[in-house]
DNA sequence: ATGAAAGCGCTAACAG
DNA sequence: CTGTTAGCGCTTTCAT
């Protein structure tokens, strides 16, 4: 059924029928109310394309998803902010168009989208230190929003970001609190913005303890499982080994648990391991297991928040954009009794 | 750069310009350089809504994946599927669309992404037992592939799975050589197809050494953490409790191994856990600790061939079209000397 | 081998 | 309040 159809069938014109529908003031009510209903009794809907090539919006946003070429690796927090914005759209009548591209050819990909008209805005993902992506977008003038941030980039951008610094704060002081003086840090790359800051928080509660970090207990590589594992492996092998490990995703973490696993020792016991971005908002009670995690339903709101911002700057001009901190909802203490910090 | 004024600029009519740039073969050998040329140094890309509008094709594909309303959880093997299908699309020229949807949800979004003319076709995620899309589906007409089967579909469809039933099967088996009896199996849900090939495999394995399933140490659940967790506090309070664990996916294990490591149990010793989708490729040696896994990159094979089929369907017809059953290159043995199967 | 012209399905001036 | 008339940027008959 297109809307030429739908106006014959009515004895309307296209034009009343499009105004009835798109809610134009200057329809009659009566009007509309018909146009309404034989719109949904004959399932019309409305040609995407078509309606895009007259607006000249494409009534999509872009996702570029980010992927080392050497691991060929998708960090599986994207699946989260992603499942996030996916509402947005929904809600607001847009379509979400992933690609998932190498690092490399990012550049490339987002004047791609532009000039072909794919898309009204980008969702900037994994922001690095000095990334060219930030000026791109404001030289071709595609309406964006980082999740993320680049915190030396030279210009103004709009992001949403979660509070890393803070959240590995907390997490090195809780382990501090139970004891432990030598706590390795298992990060992120560190020229990811991200990553940086998570190291930034982890220092920043040794420093207020008058402790400094160890050079030789911090490492920075992409969050795969293997890197955890060799990580800790050499790190449990020396006679100054951690007591505990401070981990960035659930991915190395896995890895850092069989290297425990393997070596016969106990958790919670000869050694503890806390880990960011998993979920254990479930936990209860149990043994004396040092927990902590930034829940991923706070990845989630991230990506519901930042895709809201970026329709609006859309829809309503830069005015809309902004900056949005969000605390992660921390799951802080042991397992047999959680303590929970909610956003403040 | 438009194509008017790319041909205005050449002195030729749009009409030239266009078929030199799509290959037509009535183009001179000359003057189609000398287009190329011009498109090149002047960055021509065609805009892709006129495109479609003109041609009937969307030139994009759909992916809609399933989210359980009850823990708005996606599961992480689409993140891989959905990288190895990325490149398919970027290969050929194609858009992915991205929608997550809640299971109830799904045959209006179908539909919907029909007759809005948004999709040239469609990638069947997570079929269950009398999945009603497959039939929806081919009444309207729109080419797909389904990522996993539909056993119990009465109408025939393309589709492209990995070898569940055999893995679960070895799996299980690696188990009982090791001499482990009671086995739980932490499961998904069985009216998901995948999670039923495993529960067969599972049994299979069983059954060849005279032995049966235990329906107390069986479990089927979303594949949450919480469900690893409790299902294994609860396994390891009783008499009986099992001596090993096979487990669905990375995340329930997480839940499993925590709940071990609360109860103070050491790991491969006192109990043993082997996880399905984890990606062990690194492990070179160890402890004695079984490993079992379906490397993750073989879920984006599974993704690459899948969108590979679909856009051959959508190109030259349905005989394109087939089955594929591809098996998971596995991991299994002890971490000592993990001895590898590759696809026969 | 090249061009003119008619759409693809919809929206948006500009009338009335 | 409703209708007429041009397009949006590209492909595709049909001529030449």
């Amino acid at each position: 059924m297109k809307l030429k159809e739908l106006s014959e069938l009515l004895q309307l014109s296209q034009t009343t029928v499009s105004r009835a529908l798109n809610g134009y003031p200057e329809v009659s009510e009566a009007t509309r109310r018909r146009v309404h209903e034989a719109a949904t009794t004959h399932g019309y809907r409305p040609d995407r394309r078509a309606r895009s090539l007259a607006t000249g919006r494409a009534m999509a946003i872009g996702h570029v998803i980010p992927i080392t070429s050497r691991h060929e690796m998708v960090n599986p927090v994207f699946t989260d902010f992603i499942a996030g914005a996916s509402e947005t759209y929904t809600a607001r009548g847009y379509d979400m168009l992933l690609s998932i591209v190498a690092d490399e050819k990012q550049a490339a990909n987002y004047r791609e989208l532009h000039t072909r008209g794919a898309v009204d805005g980008l969702i900037v993902h994994a922001p690095k230190l000095g990334d060219p992506r930030i000026s791109l977008l404001n030289e071709i003038g595609l309406p964006y929003v980082v999740h993320g941030r680049a915190s030396d980039a030279r210009e103004d951008h709009f992001w949403v970001d979660m509070n890393n610094t803070h959240a590995f704060r907390r997490a090195t002081e809780l382990l501090l609190d139970l004891g432990h003086r030598r706590i390795a840090l298992v990060n992120g790359l560190e020229s990811m913005d991200f990553a940086l800051r998570r190291r930034h928080g982890y220092e920043a509660a040794l420093h207020a303890r008058g402790l400094s970090a160890d050079p030789a207990l911090c490492f920075s590589d992409e969050m795969t499982e293997s890197f955890g594992h060799d990580t800790a492996r050499a790190l449990l092998a020396r006679p100054d080994a951690p007591t505990a490990f401070l981990v960035s995703s659930i991915i190395p973490a896995l890895g850092v648990r069989r290297a425990i696993e393997e070596l016969g020792l106990r958790m919670g016991r000869d050694i503890s391991v806390i880990t960011h971005d998993d979920d254990l908002s479930y936990l209860k009670n149990g043994a004396e297991v040092p927990v902590f995690t930034a829940t991923r339903s706070s990845v989630r709101e991230a990506g519901r928040r930042a895709s809201a911002m970026l329709l609006d700057i859309i829809e309503q001009g830069p005015a809309a954009g902004g900056h949005e901190l969000l605390e992660a909802e921390l799951i802080l203490g042991t397992s047999t009794g959680p303590n929970r910090e909610s956003p403040p």
